[in-house]
DNA sequence: CCTGCCTGCCC
DNA sequence: ATTCTGC
DNA sequence: GCAGAATGGGCAGGCAGG
């Protein structure tokens, strides 16, 4: 199968906006590929190569791709800059520039599905020294082979966004669509999925023989689709949606899945990366629960035993290393909340009610040591959630998760069956007031409104002087993205404000004059934001969010560098 | 041998 | 992670 | 409500270049 009829075929579909007709194209292109193609496909449409547990990636982004256009093109380095600046998308960028090169030479070889995948293969296994020069060599030799329109899909390829509009659930069904013509078999497909964690097999093993999809089953060290949880306002909604139910702390670390078999163990990331040479006291305490085989799911973090508190998630992060991990171990040392059960003993469990396999899970697990069962209550009514719910913010823990009591492991897919509750969705909601003083150009859908987001700082009243302390790029409508771009160009500078402290370069740098108010989850400490640096580390929000403009707020009156220190302790 | 840039992956 | 939008 | 695509802070590791 030739490239270029994917990549026409990826045009057509990009073009569209409504599901039924994508899904339709997909399932055209699927009808006509190999199963070894139709393979390579899946994951072409991820922008991966193999799936999540086998660690592999290209280790190319923009800057590579950016190069590897200019080389290919013979443009000037700005030239290419400028045109990724005004499209916002470097596919688009290649499509444009390496066409009119196009027409000055000749064909070389025509590209095949495999023959790309194949390249982008050996472009991953590169490495040591001189390997990016030959990654991005290898990209130009691809480029000077491709159709522009060919170069458009092998760029947004290679940086792992093909912005078709198409993502998982739509590769499955337009699998399902190419055997039967609907999607009767979206069930069973979902199902394998779910269990194997691997687009690009499901696709393989449906066209050879879509029987065959019914086969599939939990295993020992193959990792499932992680379930995901909604979310709520209040303790409230949460009794109205679920009534009667079970309530878990949130913990603030990383969401593990360990695999038992003997005494191998395995530990894999939400994302289903193997990070088990990173938890080698983890592993220690598997090996001597109970089970032969098991797998379940737990929040790993640090636990200060000196102040008796939980890490930060911030300070967690430490152990997510490949070197030194011994001291890191030392000073991190983790503790297991383990909060689900999928695989005990040869059964498979995902489909048993929560509150079964919460007493499986039980049945082996001590509440000592490393590895013990999260904190759950069972609870009635709204007010018992909301105690819960204060104690875990007290404890430092990020809020809660309720449960459905009944409800099967969810796999792969956000569901009622969870819900968390933080402090950031309720009335609480932590905000400041702060100063608008640059911003940037959006990339890919954004980039028509010239505006991806802001930089903010907030006022330092014992120096007078701005301190940067988020970048903001979530909760703009598509109506205010166009008004702050608007209102922002007119308030541009050429060079940063002379009152500002700042280390991040946005696309302009505006006149400190607006103020917005901004929403966050927590104040961390920050290698590059400086508000209230000492030491070189400065304070910073985490998952900041645009809520609304401050016309009634001028930038000498927002939120002060001194204020956010003060939240930043009591925290 | 050190530093900075870039990338990928945690949240 | 959070948030917005088209269907 | 689903599915997808924008966007955030920050850490570690790999490589290039001084």
């Amino acid at each position: 199968m030739q490239f270029e009829e994917v990549a026409k075929a990826f045009n057509e579909i990009e073009k569209r906006s409504g599901r039924l007709e994508m899904t339709d194209l997909l399932a055209r292109i699927f009808e006509k590929a190999s199963p070894e193609e139709a393979e390579r496909i899946a994951y072409i449409i991820q922008g991966e190569l193999r799936p999540p547990y086998e660690g592999i990636d290209l280790g190319m982004g923009e800057k590579f791709v950016l190069e590897a256009i200019r080389k290919a093109s013979g443009y000037g380095k700005s030239k290419v800059e400028q045109e990724f600046e005004s499209e916002g998308d470097l596919g688009l960028v290649a499509e444009k520039l390496l066409g009119k090169k196009r027409q000055q030479s000749l064909f070389q070889t025509s590209l095949s599905v495999l023959s790309v995948y194949n390249s982008m293969f050996r472009i991953s296994k590169a490495g040591g020294s001189g390997s990016q020069g030959m990654k991005i060599n290898r990209l130009v030799e691809m480029y000077n082979n491709a159709t522009p329109i060919e170069a458009k899909y092998i760029t947004r390829f290679v940086l792992g966004q093909l912005r078709l509009g198409v993502g998982d659930p739509t590769i499955l069904d337009a699998l399902s669509v190419s055997h039967e013509g609907d999607k009767s078999w979206r069930e069973p497909i979902e199902r394998a999925y779910n269990l194997c964690s691997d687009i690009g097999h499901v696709a393989r093993v449906f066209l050879e023989d879509p029987e065959k999809i019914r086969d599939f089953k939990i295993e020992v060290f193959k990792p499932i689709m992680p379930a995901m949880a909604e979310r709520l306002a209040n303790p409230k909604e949460i009794i109205a949606k679920l009534g009667k139910c079970a309530v878990e702390y949130k913990y603030d670390g990383f969401r593990i899945a360990v695999h038992k078999k003997g005494n191998r163990v395995e530990i894999y990331s939400r994302r289903l990366e193997k990070m088990t040479h990173m938890f080698p006291d983890v592993v220690a305490a598997v090996q001597n629960l109970r089970p032969r085989e098991a797998i379940f799911e737990g929040e790993a973090l640090a636990f200060n035993e000196e102040d008796k508190r939980f890490y930060s998630f911030q300070e967690t992060m430490h152990r997510r290393r490949k070197y030194g991990l011994e001291t890191a171990a030392k000073k991190y040392p983790l503790y297991v909340f383990a909060f689900d059960l999928h695989y005990l003993d040869g059964e498979d469990c995902t489909t048993c009610p929560y509150l079964e396999r919460r007493k499986k899970l039980e049945s082996f697990l001590s509440s000592k040591g490393t590895i013990k069962p999260s904190t759950m209550r069972i609870v009635e009514t709204a007010k018992e959630i909301d105690s819960l719910f204060q104690a875990a913010l007290s404890m430092k823990l990020e809020g809660i998760m309720a449960k459905d009591l009944k409800a099967p492991y969810t796999a792969g897919k956000r569901k009622f069956a969870w819900i968390k509750l933080k402090k950031s969705y309720g009335q609480e909601m932590d905000t400041i007031d702060a100063v608008i003083v640059g911003y940037y150009r959006g990339k890919g859908s954004r980039a028509r409104f010239g505006f991806g987001g802001i930089l903010v700082a907030v006022y330092n009243d014992e120096t007078s002087r701005f301190e940067t302390i988020a970048k903001v790029g979530s909760g703009f409508t598509e109506d205010e993205m166009g008004r702050f771009q608007k209102m922002l160009e007119e308030d541009k500078v050429k060079r940063p404000p002379t009152n500002l402290d700042y280390e991040m370069d946005p696309d302009f740098w505006v006149h400190p004059r607006h103020v917005v108010e901004v929403a966050y989850d927590n104040i961390t400490r920050s290698p590059t934001h400086t508000c209230g640096r000492e030491k070189g580390k400065g304070l910073a929000l985490r998952f900041p969010r645009m809520i609304r403009i401050r016309d009634d707020k001028g930038p000498f009156n927002a939120t002060t560098t001194k204020e956010v220190e003060e939240m930043h302790k009591f925290s």
